[in-house]
RNA sequence: GCCGAUGUAGCUCAGUUGGCCAGAGCAGCUGAUUUGUAAUCAGCUGGUCGGGGGUUCGAAUCCCUCCAUCGGCUCCA
C-alpha cells in the first residue's frame, strides 16, 4: 500500500494526502462548510469510476468529485439512504415484516414490504414521525462485507424470504454487502450518506400495490413512495410545485377549456374530442400534412376494420388476438372482422395494389388512423392512455439501400416538430431485442441485426443523445422512441420510428429490382406524435400558463365562452377587419352599439386573433390580441401569460413557416 | 387484471356517531346596473347523493355487488 495518494479534482487541481484518505476527510481538509455538505463521491481511479460511500478509504491515487445535494448522483444516494430509514421506521413500528426492495427513484424513493398487518395511507403520517424521530438520533450507516453464507444465514433467520431469494441470485463470487442503520440491516450495494442526520425534511406521499419483481403470478407487495430533502423549504417547495402542477394536468384543462370529454356511457378510455379540442387537432393534423407532402409522403384512407385473416396474415391474432377486443360477426356465417389496433396491415395492401419497381421505392403512405387497443381498465389515463385513439401513422416501403436515409429523414421530421413546438426535454431511447432471449420475437437473426445496426447509425449519424434499452423492442422490429415529461415529471412515449423486416415477408410484399428479379422491401413505422391523444396531452401540459394554443387564427377571430357574447364577438370581429385597431385600449375606446364592458370582455377568453394576412411575399401573418380571462388567470387557471404579439408568432410559425430539413 | 383510495348540482366542495322536505360558492337563467382588468346587485333554475341490491321505523351516511375516476404495479401492437 502506498503511503501517499494523489487525488485530481475536477477543476484539474491536485493535492496529495496520506494514505489511506476517505472522501470525507478530503472535504474536511478542505473547508467546514464543504464536509456539511457533501453527500457522496465520485471516484476514478485504475478500478473504474463508480460513486461510493465518504467513508471508503481511497487507497490509490484518483480523481474525485464531492457530491453535494445539487447533483443528480448525489439525491440519488440521499433517497437510497432515505429509503434505509423507512425500512428501519417499519421495522420497529411493525415486527414481523418482511422487505423486498427499496431504491431510490427519479424523484424520491419507495420500499417494497410485506406487512403482517395492512398499511394504508392513514397509516403514512405516523412512520414519518417514526422516521423523522429516528433521523434525529444521526444513526450512521455502516457498511460490512459478508460472504454468501453469511448473507444467507441472516435473512434465512430472519425468515425474509425475498432477501434470501435476492442473494441466491447474485452472482457466483460477487462482494456481498450489507448496510446497517440502528436496528436495521439491509443486503444493499450502496452507496449511502454517512448518517441519516442529512434527512431533515420527508414525506412518504403514497402506498401502492407492486408485484414481487415485477411479475404480476407473484406476491403484490405493499409499495410506500417517499421523498426527502436535506432541508424543509426544500421538500415545502416540492410540494408547492406538485400542486402546480396538478393545475397543468391536461385532464383539468381539457375539462375546463372544453376540448374534450369522456363518458360512462360511451366508455372508458373512449374521448370524445370537443369543438375545440377538434379545431386544435386539425391545425396539428394540418401542420404534419404539409410537412409530410414536402417530404413525399401521400395521404391515404383505410377501413377501422378488417377481416380476421388480415390479422392472422400479419402475425397479430396469434400475439394478441386473444387480448384484443372480440370479433365483429357479421350475419354471413364464420365472417369475423376485427378492430384494427394498427394501420401498417392495411397499408401493406395498398402498397400490394400493383407491381412496384424498384424506381418507386421509397412509397410513403400516411393516414391519420383510427385504431383501438384493449388495454387493461387500470392502465387507462386521461389522454395519455386511451382505448380508442389516431395515430399519425406512416409506413415507408424501401430498399435496403435506402433505409438509412429515409430513416434519417423521418427523424429529421420528429426533431421539426419538437422543435417547432419548443419541446426541449425530450429524450430518445433506442429499443433493442432482450440480450439473451430471442424467442418472443418474429423474423430472422440477420433480419433483425440488420435493423439493429441501421437505427444505432442514424441515431449516431444525426448525432442525437439516446440511450441504448435492451429487450424494450416490439415483437417485429427494433425502434426509436421520442420521450416527453408530464407536468409532474411522468414519462410519455411520442413520436416512435420502426424498422420492420417481418410484415414485407408476411404479406409477400416484392418490387422488382435493377435486375428484373423480385426484391423484398422493408418497413418503416413512423408516428411523430406518436398518438394525436397523447400529443395533445403533453402539449396541454407543457403549453399551459404560457399562452392559448387552442385558439387558431382561421377558427374564430374571437371565441366567446357562452352564447350571449356571440353578438359582441362579432361586432369585435367585424371592428377589427376593418379598421386599424390593434390593442385592446383602442378597443375599449371604439363604440360598439354601446362600450363594451371589461366584464364582457373579461369573459371572451383568449379573444382576438384578428385574422390572417397575406403578404406581398406570400407569407400568411397572424394578428391577434390577447385578453380576458386569460391574461388574469395565470394564478388560477394557468393560462394567458404569452403577450398577443409573442402568440401571433408562434402561431405563425407553427402553421406557415416553409418546412425544411433541418440538420442537427 | 392486481393493490389502495375516491364518487353529493355543469365546476369546486360542505354534510358531525344513520333522523326534519340534501347545502354553499362559482357557472347558468331573468331583471336591474354601463363601471378601466380577481369577479356589480337582486331573484330564480338546477341533485333518483355513481348504478343495483340489502340491513333499519328511517340510509348521502352501515353492508354486498357492479360501474367509473385517481395513485401505483403489470401491460403497452
Amino acid at each position: 500500500m502506498k503511503d501517499i495518494v494523489k487525488i485530481t479534482f475536477p477543476d484539474g487541481g491536485r493535492r496529495e494526502f496520506a494514505a489511506p484518505v476517505t472522501a470525507m476527510g478530503i472535504a474536511e481538509s478542505i473547508s467546514p462548510r464543504l464536509a456539511s455538505e457533501v453527500l457522496a463521491a465520485k471516484v476514478s481511479d485504475s478500478k473504474g469510476e463508480r460513486v461510493q460511500d465518504l467513508q471508503t478509504p481511497i487507497t490509490e491515487d484518483s480523481s474525485v468529485r464531492l457530491l453535494k445535494w445539487d447533483d443528480d448522483e448525489a439525491k440519488q444516494v440521499f433517497w437510497h439512504t432515505s429509503s434505509h430509514l423507512l425500512a428501519e421506521a417499519l421495522e420497529a413500528l411493525y415486527p414481523g415484516i418482511k422487505f423486498g426492495i427499496g431504491p431510490a427513484i427519479e424523484s424520491g424513493f419507495y420500499y417494497d414490504i410485506d406487512s403482517p398487518v395492512p398499511i394504508t395511507e392513514a397509516d403514512l403520517p405516523k412512520i414519518e414521525a417514526k422516521m423523522m424521530e429516528l433521523a434525529k438520533v444521526k444513526t450512521p450507516l455502516t457498511r460490512h462485507e459478508v460472504t454468501r453464507e453469511e448473507a444467507l444465514k441472516t435473512f434465512g433467520e430472519k425468515g425474509d424470504e425475498y432477501k434470501v431469494e435476492l442473494i441466491n441470485d447474485l452472482a457466483e463470487g460477487s462482494t456481498i454487502t450489507f448496510y446497517t442503520n440502528g436496528c436495521f440491516t439491509d443486503l444493499c450495494r450502496g452507496p449511502h450518506l454517512p448518517d441519516t442526520s442529512h434527512i431533515k425534511a420527508l414525506k412518504l406521499t403514497s402506498v401502492a400495490g407492486a408485484y414481487w419483481r415485477g411479475d404480476e403470478n407473484r406476491k403484490m407487495l405493499t409499495r410506500i413512495y417517499g421523498v426527502s430533502f436535506p432541508k424543509k423549504s426544500m421538500l415545502d417547495e416540492h410540494l408547492a410545485m406538485l400542486e402546480e402542477a396538478k393545475k397543468r394536468d391536461h385532464r383539468k384543462l381539457g375539462r375546463e377549456l372544453e376540448l374534450f370529454a369522456f363518458s360512462q356511457r360511451v366508455g372508458q378510455g373512449l374521448p370524445l374530442w370537443l369543438p375545440k379540442g377538434a379545431a386544435l387537432r386539425e391545425r396539428l393534423e394540418g401542420f404534419l400534412k404539409k410537412i409530410q407532402k414536402a417530404y413525399g409522403y401521400e395521404q391515404v384512407i383505410t377501413p377501422h376494420i378488417g377481416l380476421k385473416e388480415l390479422w392472422v396474415t400479419s402475425g397479430h391474432y396469434a400475439k394478441y388476438g386473444k387480448d384484443s377486443f372480440q370479433p365483429i360477426h357479421t350475419p354471413d356465417e364464420d365472417e369475423e372482422f376485427l378492430l384494427k389496433p394498427m394501420n401498417c396491415p392495411h397499408h401493406c395492401e395498398i402498397y400490394r395494389m400493383k407491381p412496384r419497381s424498384y424506381k418507386d421505392l421509397p412509397v410513403r403512405l400516411a393516414e391519420f388512423g383510427n385504431v383501438y387497443r384493449y388495454e387493461q381498465s387500470g392502465e387507462l389515463h386521461g389522454l395519455t392512455r386511451v382505448r380508442g385513439f389516431t395515430q399519425d401513422d406512416a409506413h415507408l416501403f424501401v430498399r435496403p439501400d435506402q433505409l438509412l436515409e429515409e430513416f434519417e429523414k423521418v427523424m429529421d421530421i420528429v426533431l421539426y416538430i419538437f422543435k417547432t413546438l419548443k419541446f426541449e426535454n425530450f429524450t430518445a431511447q433506442i429499443s433493442l431485442r432482450d440480450r439473451e432471449n430471442h424467442e418472443k420475437y418474429i423474423g430472422t437473426d440477420e433480419n433483425w441485426d440488420k435493423a439493429e445496426a441501421a437505427i444505432v447509425q442514424a441515431v449516431k449519424n444525426k448525432g442525437l443523445d439516446a440511450t441504448v434499452e435492451y429487450g424494450e423492442a416490439a415483437f417485429y422490429g427494433p425502434k426509436l422512441d421520442f420521450m416527453v415529461k408530464d407536468a409532474i415529471g411522468r414519462k410519455w412515449q411520442l413520436g416512435t420510428i420502426q424498422v420492420d423486416y417481418n410484415l414485407p415477408e408476411r404479406f409477400d410484399l416484392t418490387y422488382t429490382g435493377a435486375d428484373d428479379k423480385p426484391h423484398r422491401p422493408i418497413m418503416i413505422h413512423r408516428a411523430p406524435f406518436g398518438s394525436m391523444e397523447r400529443f395533445v396531452a403533453v402539449l396541454l401540459e407543457h403549453t399551459a400558463g404560457k399562452f392559448p394554443l387552442w385558439l387558431t387564427p382561421d377558427q374564430a377571430v374571437v371565441l366567446p365562452i357562452s352564447e350571449k357574447f356571440n353578438d359582441y364577438a362579432q361586432k369585435v370581429s367585424d371592428l377589427l377587419n376593418n379598421s386599424d385597431i390593434r390593442t385592446i385600449t383602442d378597443l375599449r375606446n371604439e363604440k360598439i352599439g354601446r362600450k363594451i364592458r371589461d366584464n364582457e370582455l373579461k369573459r371572451i377568453p383568449f379573444m382576438l386573433v384578428v385574422g390572417e394576412k397575406e403578404q406581398a411575399d406570400g407569407v400568411v401573418s397572424v394578428r391577434a390580441q390577447g385578453t380576458g380571462e386569460g391574461a388574469g388567470r395565470n394564478a388560477d387557471g394557468g393560462t394567458g401569460q404569452m403577450t398577443p404579439k409573442e402568440f401571433a408568432k408562434y402561431v405563425t410559425e407553427l402553421v406557415e413557416k416553409e418546412v425544411e430539413p433541418i440538420n442537427n
